[in-house]
RNA sequence: CGGGGUGUAGCGCAGUUGGCCAGCGCGCUGCGUUUGGGACGCAGAAGUCGGCGGUUCAAGUCCGCCCACCCCGACCA
């Protein structure tokens, strides 16, 4: 076996995906069992990512805050549906300080209850609603089955936690901050993600209701990619938040929650990857462009140095690298930055700089198809364009693949054939809780999501009940 | 927790019916030649063979116990 080649995407999915991340340095597997060790490269693709969603949580009022990662058990006990839904994956501090603590703390899977409690402290009237909060912060969840980035037992994510004086509102601020996440995933990102609300067996533990932005990977696998949940006034009244309306009325407040993880890094690896490596849109790539020099003799070096020098100078409006890394033939480099994914290359040599050209070569067109000789001069202005031109191709190749694989099916047989590897099965659906678990075990198909764009009316796929709804079911991570 | 598997150099692995110096590829270090699609030569460094115990003149190899990890299920962003 050559190890210098990547697993074939197409033969064994899992092991691309698993050397991908491993060989392009954006993990590692860390020494606890199930815990993930993000590396530079990773993580510099996490802070692009969080600075675009940043942007878009600023522009519609909410503001950053730190709450504790460690929460009391008693905390975490008093909602229902939040504590059974979560007592299974929590890890527990029983010592601190070499004696055995008088209450256990939990390390905190998600932190409505911590945040519960203070608002319940900062809210006493009206006028101190809304709180728009969210906050950056890893948090532990003991699973049983771990997968980098995936599902590991810490991950990175924000978690926005918002309080409002009306039902409306509230139900308004998760369906907005659901298309906050389906705009970041497509204009960002280039992954074409499904928002629709989850079914009752799906819906976060607590929550009234959950909306999911769905994607589809390279396999045709479903991953959830991104959660917002209306809580009703579950958490409020658990943890006491009220206020005086202006009717001097005690009131409930309503509150909301919504989140996206490291996991949204799996999604781009699996949407947009081939059997070279990663390939990263533009806009949230660590590094847009790299430029590659190219020399054979060392009195020629200091000559192709200074032009990659000057073009590297013209491109500081973008994330460039110059790869001057010595004892390495271009091949190699070129194949290891297509590893990492970098959207754009330009190779520089003596025959370019002779006809004041370069080669430019698109990560998302392989092999030749995507070289192209460009000149020097104006270098700038034709990388934005190329760039621009990548983002939208990566999108429209995903939504096409996504689309292409999409099937409405009307009987049970056609669903199962399509859910076992064809793709996502998108059907009339009575909702029914009995019966999606049914389902899940014959086909191991679970329902993704209410598709958000069903009209008028039919027959339900599985209940022969006349029914508004249609949903997407799939295999998922 | 149920089923299956693997532990030998940083990584990936080979090691026969027990046998004397524990090997190969990649990577790493040094020197030289190279550099337009994963370079080559020479010289090196690197191992409690997962752990403990047993059988034996002799154990990486056989036996027992333990530990760790991986894959498939149940759980999940």
């Amino acid at each position: 076996m050559d190890e210098k080649k990547l697993p074939s995407r197409a033969e064994n999915y899992s092991e691309w995906y698993n050397q991908l991340v491993l060989r392009a340095e954006l993990a590692d597997y860390a020494p606890v069992r199930g815990c993930m060790v993000v590396r530079p490269y990773g993580w510099a693709l996490w802070e692009n990512i969080q600075k675009a969603l940043d942007e878009r949580f600023k522009a519609t009022g909410h503001v950053n805050a730190a709450f504790p990662m460690l929460i009391p058990q008693s905390f975490m006990t008093k909602e229902k549906e939040h504590v059974e839904g979560f007592a299974p994956e929590l890890a527990v501090v029983t010592h601190g300080g070499g004696e055995k603590l008088e209450e256990p703390l939990v390390v905190r899977p998600t932190s409505e209850t911590i945040i519960g409690t203070m608002y319940s402290k900062w809210i006493q009237s009206y006028r101190d609603l809304p709180v728009l909060i969210n906050q950056w912060a890893n948090v532990v969840r003991w699973e049983m089955r771990t997968r980098l980035f995936l599902r590991t037992l810490e991950f990175y994510w924000q978690e926005g936690h918002t309080a409002h004086a009306t039902k409306e509102e509230a139900v308004e601020e998760t369906e907005r901050m659901l298309q906050v996440y389906a705009d970041f995933a497509r204009n960002e990102a280039a992954v074409p993600v499904i928002p629709g609300r989850k079914s009752e067996n799906e819906k976060f533990a607590g929550a009234k209701a959950t909306y999911s932005i769905e994607a589809m990977m390279g396999d045709t696998k479903a991953l959830q990619s991104g959660t917002s949940h209306f809580l009703g006034q579950n958490f409020a009244e658990a943890f006491d938040i009220k206020f005086l309306d202006e009717n001097n009325q005690l009131q409930y407040a309503w509150t909301t929650s919504w989140g996206i993880s490291t996991r949204f890094i799996g999604a781009i690896i699996m949407t947009h990857g081939d059997d070279q490596g990663l390939v990263l849109p533009p806009k949230l790539a660590p590094f847009q462009v790299v430029i590659v020099p190219i020399y054979r003799k060392d009195e020629e070096k200091e000559r192709v140095m200074q032009k990659v020098r000057e073009v590297a100078a013209e491109l500081g409006a973008f994330r460039v690298k110059v790869d001057d890394r010595e004892g390495l033939t271009p091949g190699f480099k070129f194949n290891d930055w297509e590893l990492k994914g970098v959207p754009l290359r330009i190779e520089i040599g003596p025959k370019d700089i002779e006809k004041s050209s370069m080669v430019l070569s698109r990560r998302d067109i392989p092999g030749k198809e995507g070289k192209r000789f460009v000149p020097m001069a104006g270098a700038g202005q034709t990388v934005a364009q190329i760039l621009d031109d990548i983002q939208a191709n990566l999108l429209r190749k995903a939504t096409e693949f996504r689309d292409s694989h999409i099937f409405d099916c009307e009987s049970y047989e056609q669903m199962q054939d399509v859910v076992a590897d064809k793709g996502w099965a998108r059907v009339w659906w009575s909702p029914d809780s009995a019966n999606e678990l049914k389902i899940k075990e014959e086909t191991k198909a679970t329902l993704r999501c209410f598709d958000p764009e069903a009209e008028g009316e039919g027959i339900c796929f599985y209940s022969g009940r006349k029914t508004n709804q249609k949903a997407y079911f799939a295999r998922a991570y």
